[in-house]
DNA sequence: GCAAAAGTGTTTAACATACACCCATGG
DNA sequence: CCATGGGTGTATGTTAAACACTTTTGC
């Protein structure tokens, strides 16, 4: 059903040379201290084994944020994670197919989930080291080095570092993901005071055991909707 | 030619149920300490009488950035002004003429250049208030409101007032901008310090005369492009 | 007992904030 | 000469940045 109205439509739009809306979707997560992308691989002309993020049309009774999720859930099976609209492209020719407009969006996904994700069989489905990306079709390079550049800035001057760990974690953890996403170190002693002093965190009660070495407290964050907060 | 385009995709878009693509422009500007909006008076059902941001529909040819450009010129007369894209808008009844997602932009236009142009007879356009809008047709009371956000934002961490001020300007008249668009007051000598500081201005070597006060010094802008700056 | 990661304070410099008076001009 | 807006400095508190050792565990 979505192949054929994908179909009607790149006739109709044809037809009457006027723009379609699409909608794709970059998801984001951080696994073993890389920032990767999830990317599917296609299988149409002139795009064949290329490289592109999850996307699709938006269809006539679904809104653009809807055709969002849609997609989130249909490509990659997953639900309730945090997606924000990113930024509209609209070249004439970005799309070799017709005129196409696409609304990016970007997805953040907890590492958790994404352990779920990958054991299920999608085998022309992968995460991708953002600096380690394959070609990817379209402008999908643009759409994903955009959406890098709009967490980076968030993480800075908002809490939506949430939205990429599980519900306890350790401040190690919690700094792993700002080093990682930022690309630079932090000082341990001072990102701490910040996360504590600023109420980004409150302890859990638990510890993390089973290493080999001090076991270290685990936290949770006092809010897990998306906040103003200066951290950097 | 543009309104014939319009109605030939009006009757497209309801045959084949799908959506076409808008651009709406908010324009911006300061005057006499307001922060105003650019509206149009609509002619058509059901929005008769209403005011509304000018907007059209994108073009086959021309890239979404392209018509946001082309409708400043259009309805506005206005070229060169700053202008980004704000944030799509894409639900699914969000107007009564069929399904539209509107890309929406916003522009902020001197106060010089706008003198230029309430001169020219636009019976139908006018400058409101952000604090008194009429009703605005569609959803256009959220796309200001998103708008006015967006530049409160930047004003916050660049250099973006340059594109509101002339090329000469009192530093009481740069600070009356933030204070307008802030809607607070700030302190005189901090602000000084730093504008000065951070290098947004240097002295224009000249005075502003001809006032029953001290003359002041003009200063100009040190960069004509947006650039990342903490200033509050 | 040793390797590995967790946890913890202090000092210094930079920046933000609060605040009040004199200056140059036009009328 | 006075009303108007322009211009200036200092003291205080807050926040950012730099920096090294002790603790607790598993093996």
């Amino acid at each position: 059903m979505c192949i054929s109205y994908t179909k009607y439509m790149a006739k109709v739009a044809r037809k009457y040379k006027f723009a379609v809306i699409a909608s794709d979707v970059v998801m984001l997560t951080v696994r073993d201290g890389k920032l990767e992308v999830l990317c599917i691989q296609m299988q149409k002309a002139p795009f064949i084994g290329k490289w592109a993020v999850p996307g699709g049309l938006v269809q006539p009774t679904e809104s653009v944020d809807e055709a969002a999720h849609r997609i989130l859930a249909e490509k990659a099976g997953i639900h309730g994670v945090y997606l924000e609209q990113l930024y509209t492209f609209g070249k004439v020719r970005r799309d070799p197919f017709g005129r196409v407009v696409s609304v990016a969006y970007f997805a953040l996904v907890p590492s958790d989930a994404l352990r779920l994700k990958t054991t299920k069989e999608y085998k022309d489905v992968q995460w991708f080291p953002v600096k380690k990306l394959p070609g990817l079709a379209y402008d999908h390079a643009d759409i994903v080095a955009t959406a890098v550049q709009r967490l980076q800035a968030k993480l800075g001057y908002t809490n939506i570092v949430y939205s990429l760990l599980p519900k306890t974690f350790t401040l190690s953890e919690l700094q792993g993901m700002y080093e990682t996403i930022l690309g630079k170190t932090l000082d341990k002693r001072n990102f701490r005071k910040k996360v504590i002093g600023l109420k980004l965190v409150k302890p859990a009660g638990e510890q993390r055991k089973g290493q080999a070495s001090r076991p270290a407290e685990l936290y949770r964050f006092a809010a897990t909707e998306l906040k103003k907060v200066e951290i950097l």
